[in-house]
DNA sequence: TTGAAAGCGCTACCAA
DNA sequence: TTGGTAGCGCTTTCAA
């Protein structure tokens, strides 16, 4: 491995020249500069990046941890973020957890390889985070709720301003009255809202709370709502059911699958909607009916704002003024596509 | 921030001791081990993965660099990949290129921050790879040839052997005549490979090769798919095209979507197949007929284990040996669903 | 069983 | 403009 000592050594130079030469300080002669890349690039020299970091105390890396790399609605996530953390000029390295591989992100986050990380899994527990967070590593926790010093939890949206989306109303308003309701294996706090909207919306409808309505998907994919949805046949072919609300696109996709392959027609037979818009969503037949934000981008960003703002020990209340605003303006919209049956007036 | 240096002073013990006592050398009294973990616990210590790295010398990082995470086909390698890299204990971080956010990885790998990498993108060029890939940093490179020292390309599968798949034969075989050939945006070594084998058997048919039924995505997406596609509705529609070939089911997908709205049945209008079978693929309808691999792990797996050989400085050729057979019994095969027309013998 | 010291590759301070 | 040196946090001889 070539060094800038072997550099240093072939040109007669101090290897603090060397350094700065390498690193463009004006401080260093045009012409010992050219030297010294010359020779650098004679010896194939490469920079150490590790030896850079160690040295400065700190490193421009930020790590993003995802259950499923495989699982569409990620393929969002990452794409948010990757470009808002290019656009503070930081570095970001993805570690998926699938299978319970945690061991890399673990490693990663409990020996400060990075400068922060963003955690959106089930997998890394709640112990492990509160733990590692710190003044020199802090965390943000996306999609679960967790209190702590130097751990911040995203989103909050508008949870006490209730102007959540009103998912199960819509479908009331439709006079759909025997909905069924499919969460996603992940306690996410986006499938628990609408849960709790559900249940609210059709308490305030006085309509029963039928547990017999309330289907679990074993995991977020659209295998597990291909499977959930079988379990349903039955009490839809016997008119117990007269729309599914799913929590999220993925176990929506693998449902509205399972229900054409049994004979079910969308929205005719029973109507659907799912949770997170996915591009995916307007590419099955038929294209799927779901929730979609007015701002999409918008906690990826603030996570990732804050983050680096913490990192570099900022004060994150100016972050956090800065998105207060765009949040109370936040609402989540109805994507109305072919998977809802809306009737004319007076149907 | 904690260090050993605090622990020791503390502990009134050499940093040596307390080194050696966090990471369990039976040198150390068992009694000073407790003392040391529970100072460690109390001050919040936590280890400084970059200082040990720097001072082995190595690392056990893995990078792989994919060009989208939000592409599908990408999902898969991810997986594969993943598992066999925790098979060996090595980590693995992921870094996507999408949109030309090429600075971290090729942070990463020009400044050795990782053992080696695989590389899966045509966002980082040939240049750039010949430059960088050195004993202390091989490289592999998936889905493109590039020749050099310490880079090895994958796979090169059965491309002198011919074994590759007779997609355009089972079309030709099934008394289609009029084959468009669709090509992915991507030159990878898959599309050509299939694009070969579509003008050698159309030569081989005794049959024109029409330029006006090559078409070109744009990029290897859905959106690009239905795209390309609306292009070709014309010639559809005049009846100068029956059939599809498209070089990956990312754009198939897409495609199937574009001839479903614009009224064309599939497969009755037209038939077509896809090149890369997807999850996905069978959750479409009708479900997309494509290509599979009678062992799917297998590049993947030989690209993990050839790095992690070449990392160890140990022999590749035991890994190829190893591979050869996997290799030699490889094929691709067609799964066939709904999409392509299968007409009855004598029909 | 413990500890002092060297050194991984680099940057930055302070002299020269 | 240049260079000697200290030191980032850690591991690993080699002595004690």
């Amino acid at each position: 491995m070539v060094t800038i000592k072997d550099i240093a050594k072939k040109l007669n130079l101090g290897v603090s020249t060397v350094s700065m030469a390498l690193n463009g300080n004006s401080k260093i002669k045009e012409e010992t500069r050219t030297l010294v890349l010359n020779a650098a690039r004679e010896l194939g020299y490469v920079k150490n990046g590790l030896a850079v970091d160690l040295q400065q105390g700190h490193s421009k890396l930020i790590l993003l941890v995802v259950e499923d790399a495989s699982r569409p609605f990620f393929s969002k996530v990452i794409d948010f973020i990757q470009r808002r953390v290019a656009y503070h000029n930081f570095d970001l390295l993805i570690s998926t957890t699938y299978l319970k591989h945690d061991h890399t992100a673990k490693k990663y986050i409990s020996e400060h390889r990075a400068a922060g990380a963003i955690i959106y899994t089930v997998n890394i527990d709640d112990d492990f985070i509160l733990q590692y967070a710190s003044p020199d590593f802090p965390i943000i926790v996306m999609g679960r709720e967790i209190q702590g010093d130097y751990v911040k939890s995203l989103p909050q949206f508008n949870s006490k301003h209730d102007k959540s989306c009103k998912i199960t109303e819509y479908l009331l308003q439709h006079h759909f009255s025997k909905i069924a309701f499919v969460l996603g294996s992940l306690d996410t706090l986006g499938s628990i809202r609408r849960l709790e909207n559900y249940l609210q919306s059709l308490h305030r409808a006085h309509l029963d709370i039928d547990e017999s309505k309330l289907f679990y998907a074993e995991a977020s994919t659209y295998e597990a709502g291909y499977e959930v949805t079988k379990t349903m046949i039955d009490c839809i072919h016997q008119g117990e059911i007269d729309s599914i609300i799913y929590a999220n696109d993925d176990i929506a996709i693998g449902g509205l699958l399972c229900l054409t392959d049994h004979g079910i027609k969308v929205p005719d037979d029973i109507s659907i909607i799912g949770g997170t818009n996915l591009v995916q969503s307007k590419f099955v037949k038929p294209a799927l009916s779901t929730l979609g934000s007015s701002d999409e981008s918008l906690s990826y960003h603030y996570a990732v704002d804050y983050l680096v703002a913490s990192i570099l020990k900022q004060d994150v209340s100016i972050v956090e003024q800065e998105y207060h605003e765009r949040f109370e303006n936040h609402k989540e919209v109805i994507i109305e596509r072919e998977t809802v049956k809306l009737l004319k007036k007076g149907e």
